[in-house]
RNA sequence: GCGAGUGUAGCUCAAUUGGAUAGAGCACCGGUCUACGAAACCGGCGGUUGAAGGUUCGAGUCCUUCCACUCGCGCCA
């Protein structure tokens, strides 16, 4: 989009102008942006800076705001033609309004390949820790969140013109494989027909052997249980420390290479992944085997990882464990066992290094439950404190935690894999396919439908962009940081504020081009002039600041908000202005041109957002 | 105990980061298709923004004190 012509642009820029002339050396720190307009009777925009320019004035705010008025329509800005003579209202409220050329003007400009949005021009690339899955563990409901929060994340930054690495990193090493591999083993399973689920019993039976209850024994003896339940504890302690040694000896094999031991690790992680992959590719996301970098790939480094904090001093020894310590809080950071062994914290640094130093990132994204918000905070700091945020260049990496809320069950506490009731991803998945085929399918019956008559394979392709596109869209609208109560029936819906209500619009869009065919003029001009016209135009005006604003602030639930407001004006508008059946050619063909550009739009977003956009459903 | 997060309509969420009468969807009640696609549109019902103070032209948003729920807090990952 060019600056000079922009019509937009142009009155931002002389608004900027318009309170620097009035409030002079008090126009420093005064906003003086455009926003949208709360109401469309109040124009197209507002301007704030009255209110606040008065009080450093002392003036009164409706007089700054009749002086403002008067600058911004000084002929040497030039407004004159692109915005109608401004009102004032309320406190000092700016209201303004575009002339219809200039909207049509705007509207071309943006009327481009990138739809408006320029390339982020960034020497260093940003890295994703997306998906957060575990070997021999089932993906559950809550993987959906990190898999495709970080996903449409990576996909946001791709979409400003930024290189982004996604990691995906695998809890793949330490004693719960160790423990699962060595229960397969003592029981002979065979590997060659081994599956996830057989995995996922192994890896909960080998925790739940191990976990010798401590507390239990302590609460039985303090609340004077008799001899026999206190004998069962100590037995089950007992027993629970000879899985335990079992376990440590089996995590010792593994990391002294022994030749058994690793070819029975890396089936457990092809039969993970393989499961993970399903998911993956189902949902749409572009989570592939290059994305993966497990803890197992970071074993190497730990030691020389402690080392490294142990001689710059930012690393102490604390009751036998190496602590590093933060002078704003209390609780220290192990990142070394009495033992000698490593913890997750150690694992993270060395991870965190990498993707910086290694992967060239300036900024660096950790998709992941919101719980962990802790670790994430020491992590990150150590790395500040050692100077692994700093990239060659002298560029500060900017390490976040995007922390999502927690899944809840019914009884409002979280999702737990031991509780039984849980859901299988994949579960989820097929439930939200099967509806979206169901629905596809009975649509298509009908002798109407654009859909009637098409192949039930292809039916079958449109039904499942339309599951997952509800289940995805669930999950991205909302505030990721809140925790949500797990609702079937609410994440497969197909009407109100869903991803299928965007992919209707975009059918209806494509079904409005096809017919048009070729009997529409591509260079007609924009014309706007009704108001459901009106207010379409206005907002995808907003796409390329919505892009930018979602990708930077990661939240996807601000493209989803503004696309699904895109798909609301363009249904009013559809309702209202027909377009096909309008007698003046001049006119059907301005509407068939916006028509396209709300296509184009919509297309794009939901790209961005990773959801398919069938041409019809 | 210490630290963090969250409280908005019956339910699920917004509120452009301090702006105009707090908006949507679901649910409920009405009205729109022999069709530019009714997965839609138009209208209605629904609010002491957890509570009380404070800051100012203006507060759901900022400050203080409470209340409720959730999470985290040394040798698991």
């Amino acid at each position: 989009m060019n600056a000079v012509q922009d019509p937009v642009a142009r009155v931002e820029a002389a608004a900027v102008a318009a309170v620097e002339a009035v409030g002079g050396d008090a126009a420093t720190g005064v906003d003086a942006a455009l926003k949208p307009s709360a109401k469309p009777e109040f124009g197209d925009f507002q301007l704030n800076a009255a209110m606040a320019l008065a009080k450093k004035l002392g003036r009164k705010p409706r007089e700054v705001a009749v002086d403002l008025a008067a600058a911004l329509m000084s002929p040497a800005l030039g407004l004159k033609g692109v915005i109608a003579e401004p009102e004032i209202a309320g406190p000092g409220f700016l209201n303004l309004r575009l002339e219809p050329d200039a909207l049509a003007i705007a509207l071309a400009g943006m009327d481009d390949d990138r739809l408006g949005i320029e390339p982020e021009m960034k020497p260093h690339g940003v890295t994703i820790d997306v998906c957060g899955v575990n070997v021999a563990k089932q993906m559950h409901v809550g993987h959906l969140r990190s898999t495709v929060i970080g996903d449409t994340v990576a996909r946001l930054f791709e979409r400003i013109g930024r290189t982004v690495h996604r990691q995906n990193h695998l809890g793949d090493w330490g004693l719960p494989i160790a423990m699962t591999l060595h229960s397969l083993l003592s029981r002979k399973v065979d590997f060659a027909t081994l599956d996830l689920d057989t995995l996922n019993v192994a890896y909960r039976d080998a925790q739940l052997e191990a976990r010798g209850d401590g507390r239990g024994l302590a609460a039985a003896i303090a609340n004077h249980c008799g001899p026999h339940r206190i004998a069962e504890l100590e037995t089950q302690e007992e027993s629970a420390g000879a899985a335990q040694t079992a376990a440590r000896e089996a995590l010792v094999r593994l990391q002294s290479g022994d030749a058994n031991m690793v070819t029975a690790w890396k089936r457990l992680i092809e039969v993970t992944m393989k499961e993970v992959y399903r998911a993956c590719d189902l949902l749409g996301t572009k989570i592939a085997p290059e994305s993966e970098r497990g803890e197992s790939s970071f074993r190497d480094e730990l030691a020389e990882v402690v080392d490294t904090f142990v001689r710059s001093e930012l690393a102490v020894e604390d009751d036998g464990a190496l602590v590093v310590r933060f002078d704003d809080r209390d609780r220290p950071m192990l990142i070394r066992k009495r033992d000698g062994g490593f913890l997750y914290a150690t694992t993270d640094l060395a991870a965190l290094r990498y993707r910086v130093q290694e992967l060239d990132s300036d900024e660096v994204i950790y998709v992941v439950d919101a719980r962990q918000r802790d670790h994430f905070r020491d992590v990150f700091d150590a790395c500040r404190k050692i100077g692994w945020s700093t990239l060659p260049d002298g560029v500060e990496s900017k390490l976040v935690h995007l922390g999502f809320g927690t899944v809840l069950g019914a009884d409002k506490k979280p999702l737990k894999t031991r509780s039984g009731a849980n859901f299988k991803l994949m579960d989820l998945l097929q439930a939200a396919v099967d509806r979206g085929t169901e629905a596809v399918t009975i649509r298509a019956a009908e002798p109407h439908a654009p859909t009637h008559g098409l192949p039930p394979s292809e039916l079958a392709a449109i039904g499942r962009a339309v599951g997952i596109a509800a289940i995805k869209y669930a999950d991205l609208s909302g505030d990721s940081a809140r925790d949500y109560v797990f609702d079937l029936d609410r994440m497969i819906a197909f009407e109100g504020d869903t991803g299928p209500y965007l992919q209707y619009a975009h059918a209806r869009l494509c079904s409005l081009l096809e017919k048009a065919g070729d009997e529409a003029d591509t260079d007609a001009s924009f014309r706007i002039e009704a108001p459901e016209e009106r207010r379409l135009a206005l907002l995808l005006l907003r796409y390329p600041a919505t892009m930018q604003a979602a990708a930077h602030s990661l939240e996807a639930s601000r493209l989803c908000r503004f696309l699904y407001g895109v798909a609301t004006e363009f249904s009013s508008f559809y309702s209202a202005c027909p377009v096909l059946k309008t007698e003046d050619s001049g006119i059907r063909n301005a509407r068939i041109r916006l028509v396209r550009l709300t296509r184009n739009v919509l297309r794009d977003g939901l790209g961005t957002l990773g959801i398919g956009a069938p041409t019809r459903m």
